[in-house]
DNA sequence: GTTAGGATGATCT
DNA sequence: GATCATCCTAACA
C-alpha cells in the first residue's frame, strides 16, 4: 500500500547548501502560517534564487546594513523586506552563515485556509490569485516586518516549512528573474512549476517614470 | 485580451 | 532625490 508522504519540517541542513540547488527543491514545499486566527498553508509553485555577494540583483550585494542583516545569519530563517511603500516579500535564508544568499517566494496554491487568506486579500478575484507574487503570498499569510528573522524550521512558530511534495522534476522550469534589472538580469535563477495556475506571469524590469 | 499610471515609504547614494 | 525582488484599477482594443 502506499503510505502518503509525511509532512515534516525540512531541517537546517536543507538549508545550508549553495542556493542554487535549494531554490529548485524549494518547489512543491509545504509553508504553514499560523496566526490567532488559525492556520494557513500553501504549496509552493514559483521562487527566486538571490545569490548575496555575487549577484548585483541582491539586497546583499554591497555588503551588510540594517535590512539586510538577517541575510547575513543562519540559514533556514526568513528575511521580510518592505517595498514600494506597501509590500511586503517573503524570503528564505540560505547557506552557511556569513554568506548572505536567499530565496525570494515568489508564488504558491494555498492548500488549507484559503477563507482565511482570502480575508487578508480581499481584492484577489480567483483562488488562484490569492498567493499570485510575491507580495500577494506575503499578504495572503499575513507575513510583516514582524516575521523578519523567524526560524522556519522549528517545531513550532508563527511560520514553518514542510517537506511537501516536489513535483515531478520535468515540470520543473527556470527562466530570468521578474523586475531584476541591471547587471543581475543576466541569470536564469527563477524557477516554477511549469502550468501551475499560480505561477505569476513574468514581467520584465521596467525603470518607473519620475513625475 | 493588453497597457498605463498611481499608490506610498524605507533605503541607499 | 532616485530607486525599488509590486499590485490594483481604469481605460482601451
Amino acid at each position: 500500500m502506499i503510505t502518503p508522504p509525511e509532512q515534516v519540517p525540512l531541517d537546517r541542513a536543507f538549508f545550508d547548501r549553495p542556493v542554487l540547488d535549494i531554490a529548485p527543491d524549494l518547489l512543491g514545499r509545504t509553508l504553514v502560517r499560523t496566526t490567532d486566527q488559525g492556520p494557513v498553508t500553501l504549496r509552493l509553485t514559483e521562487v527566486e534564487a538571490y545569490d548575496g555577494p555575487n549577484d548585483p540583483g541582491s539586497h546583499a550585494y554591497r555588503g551588510r546594513t540594517d535590512r539586510n542583516a538577517v541575510m547575513f545569519g543562519p540559514p533556514g530563517h526568513t528575511y521580510v523586506y518592505f517595498t514600494y511603500g506597501m509590500w511586503f516579500c517573503l524570503n528564505l535564508v540560505c547557506g552557511p552563515e556569513g554568506t548572505p544568499s536567499g530565496v525570494l517566494l515568489r508564488g504558491g496554491e494555498i492548500t488549507t485556509g484559503a477563507d482565511l487568506a482570502r480575508a487578508h486579500r480581499p481584492a484577489s478575484r480567483k483562488d488562484s490569485d490569492l498567493a499570485q507574487g510575491p507580495a500577494r503570498l506575503a499578504t495572503a499569510l499575513a507575513v510583516d516586518r514582524a516575521l523578519n528573522g523567524a526560524d522556519a524550521c522549528g517545531p513550532d512558530g508563527p511560520l514553518r516549512i514542510l517537506t511537501g511534495t516536489p513535483p515531478p522534476p520535468a515540470l520543473v522550469r527556470t527562466g530570468p528573474r521578474t523586475g531584476v534589472g541591471g547587471a543581475g538580469a543576466g541569470h536564469p535563477w527563477r524557477y516554477w512549476i511549469d502550468g501551475d495556475p499560480t505561477v505569476s506571469p513574468y514581467r520584465a524590469h521596467a525603470p518607473r517614470k519620475r513625475r
